[in-house]
RNA sequence: GUCUCAGUAGCUCAGCCGGAUAGAGCAUACGCCUUCUAAGCGUACGGUCGGGGGUUCGAAUCCCUCCUGGGACGCCA
């Protein structure tokens, strides 16, 4: 905040320059209740400097304190309570937000590129709940990153290689209905994946046709290969509904299938700088204070980590990233400890602008979900059962509602987006149907209607924005100043923690504050005041429906 | 065993780069729609900030230690 400066200066210059400017600021802070003022200073630190009881130094230092924007400064024991002038300080702050509108808190292009690895569902497998939260997180990240002037590309790491397509494709030509597949892809592969599992407890044959049937895939086999190119595509189609739904997309889907051709040449490196070692047949990576880093199985086969080094070597050396994401569970947080060792030891700076953004898993019955038959929940099917309670509530609450269906969908989905947001992204989340469709309280659909009883008002009060200046505020909308003012802030603070939850928070703050203003005053008098109140209530909306996209979510203007 | 994450109100969580009476939501009880969408607002109830040490004028916040729970720890990804 710009005024926090200018006060620390004041006291900087009031303490004849003993402590900088920087210094000051950094001692100020933002009192827990309003009533002790809109900026606080703490003089306890000074005490020692000077000898003196910090309740004398706040006194005294508080007659040197005047401004413009300062309307009053109270002592309270070692505290100089700064106040301040509202009107003036509002004026500023609504001037900005409906001057850059959309683009308020935002900062210009850098022209640099953030790349983010980020929801990389497998293959003929199910997107279920454990997805959401990479994917969600992921896009959220990657809207903030653009917000703070970097370009963001964003990666579907796709699980579409492996052992498992072995198994598949033995599944497949034994069971396989084409037809099916062709109508349910992901729910019959799974279907006879599963079966394949079942049979092979007690059949180990099969396993051997599997691994025999992945080598054929790798050598190039034709009919091997078609196989998996149609299980691959099917798959892709499914999810893109998904993604449709969740507004997310992609500007790549190149998997490990991908690198599968790149991480020769990675082993070759390895072994040139002579990082490699023999261990039990395998080859490893020595590391520091953490275990050694599997490169090469047994039997010469390459495996996760060497496709991660494949992966980030591509990555960098094709869109030279300031930062490289990583949004990925937070119990693969020594593998990542270990790639990012390892580029090092390889001499490469940029393993200094990877990261891994871990985080907590989603729990059924505090145990975690398994894909295993029958524990799996559908990401599908949770959204199809928030989208009907939205169409539920509409019913009741808004049957004249126009566009129902679409009202619907975006406030459904956006239900279980916000849940997933907004909570810290490191703890765990208990799945809870109950909790998504309850659109009450701390919830995504609470922001949204918040926001649409703003847009009833604005075309009530046929607002139209004629100037940006505001004339008059209601002291009851002084908390929304505040947070419409620290909206740039927060923003930063979101991706510098890489925190979609720090938007949520801010968000709610922000509902809350204008709901209970809301409550207390009416906007359509007819008197001149409306106008400024309106204002007011449009720069909220503003605010409130960026947050809502920087993190994913629709925000309709009605519901 | 080693590493790592977490432990704050009955439940779900903020606050954690040290500061003034520890904040929300849910649940419970009671209020508020002849007037802008009650998916809202208000009041009440509710806390040894896991335990114990330490650093500090001051600790939920920093350090140490212990307890509890989750996760990771070589041929899956």
């Amino acid at each position: 905040m710009v005024v926090k400066t200018k006060l620390a200066g004041i006291i900087s210059l009031a303490l004849e320059e003993s402590y900088s400017t920087q210094e000051i600021e950094g001692l100020l802070e933002t009192p827990k209740h309003t009533g002790l003022g809109d900026l606080a200073f703490p003089c306890f630190t000074l005490a020692k400097a000077y000898k003196k009881s910090p309740t004398l130094i706040a006194e005294e230092l508080a007659t040197k304190i005047h401004g413009k924007f300062i309307k009053e400064v109270r002592v309270e024991n070692a505290y100089i309570n700064v106040f301040f002038n509202q009107l003036q300080f509002a004026k500023e702050v609504i001037h900005n937000v409906l001057v850059h509108k959309n683009q308020y808190g935002g900062k210009p292009k850098n022209g640099q590129m953030v790349v983010l690895d980020f929801s990389s569902p497998n293959i003929a497998k199910p997107f279920s709940m454990g997805h959401l939260r990479s994917t969600v997180i992921g896009n959220a990240l990657a809207n903030i990153s653009e917000k703070q002037g970097y370009e963001a590309t964003r990666i579907n790491h796709l699980g579409d290689w492996g052992t498992q397509f072995g198994k598949l494709i033995v599944a497949y030509q034994l069971w396989g209905n084409k037809e099916a597949i062709e109508q349910n892809p992901i729910e019959e592969l799974f279907k006879i994946y599963v079966k394949f599992h079942d049979e092979a407890v007690h059949n180990e044959a099969l396993n051997n046709q599997a691994r025999l049937t992945f080598k054929a895939l790798e050598e190039g086999n034709d009919e091997m290969l078609s196989l998996w190119k149609w299980f691959r595509l099917a798959s892709l189609k499914e999810f893109e509904q998904i993604y449709n739904m969740l507004g997310v997309s992609f500007d790549s889907f190149s998997g490990e299938a991908f690198y599968n051709d790149k991480m020769e040449f990675v082993v070759e490196e390895l072994t040139e700088k002579e990082l490699l070692e023999e261990s039990d047949g395998a080859m490893v990576v020595q590391l520091e204070n953490m275990p050694p880093c599997l490169i090469t199985k047994k039997d010469g086969a390459t495996l996760y980590a060497t496709r991660d080094l494949a992966a980030a070597l591509y990555r960098h050396k094709m869109y030279q990233p300031a930062k490289l994401f990583y949004i990925v569970g937070n119990e693969q947080s020594l593998h990542f400890k270990q790639l990012f060792a390892i580029l090092k030891k390889m001499g490469y700076a940029f393993a200094e602008n990877c990261e891994h953004i871990p985080f907590g898993m989603m729990l059924k019955d505090g145990k975690k979900m398994s894909t295993r038959k029958g524990k799996v929940v559908l990401l599908a099917d949770v959204l199809k059962e928030t989208i009907e309670a939205a169409k539920n509530n509409i019913e009741v609450k808004n049957p004249g509602l126009l566009n129902k269906a679409a009202v619907a969908n975006e406030v459904g989905i956006g239900a279980v987006i916000f849940n997933d947001l907004k909570n810290d992204r490191m703890n765990d989340i208990e799945f809870s149907i109950e909790k998504m469709v309850t659109f009450e309280g701390e919830t995504g659909p609470y922001i949204q209607y918040t926001n649409a009883r703003i847009h009833t008002l604005l075309a009530k009060g046929e607002f139209t924005l004629s100037d940006s200046y505001l004339h008059y505020l209601d002291t009851e909308a002084w908390e929304i100043i505040k947070l419409l003012e620290s909206f740039p802030n927060v923003v930063e603070n979101a991706f510098s923690q890489a925190s979609p939850a720090i938007i949520a928070k801010y968000s709610l703050s922000l509902a809350r504050s204008f709901n209970k203003y809301y409550a207390n005053t009416k906007f359509l008098t007819g008197e001149s005041l409306e106008k400024d109140r309106l204002k007011v209530a449009y720069a909220v909306s503003i605010v409130l429906e960026e947050s809502l996209r920087l993190l994913g979510i629709k925000a309709p203007k009605e519901m």
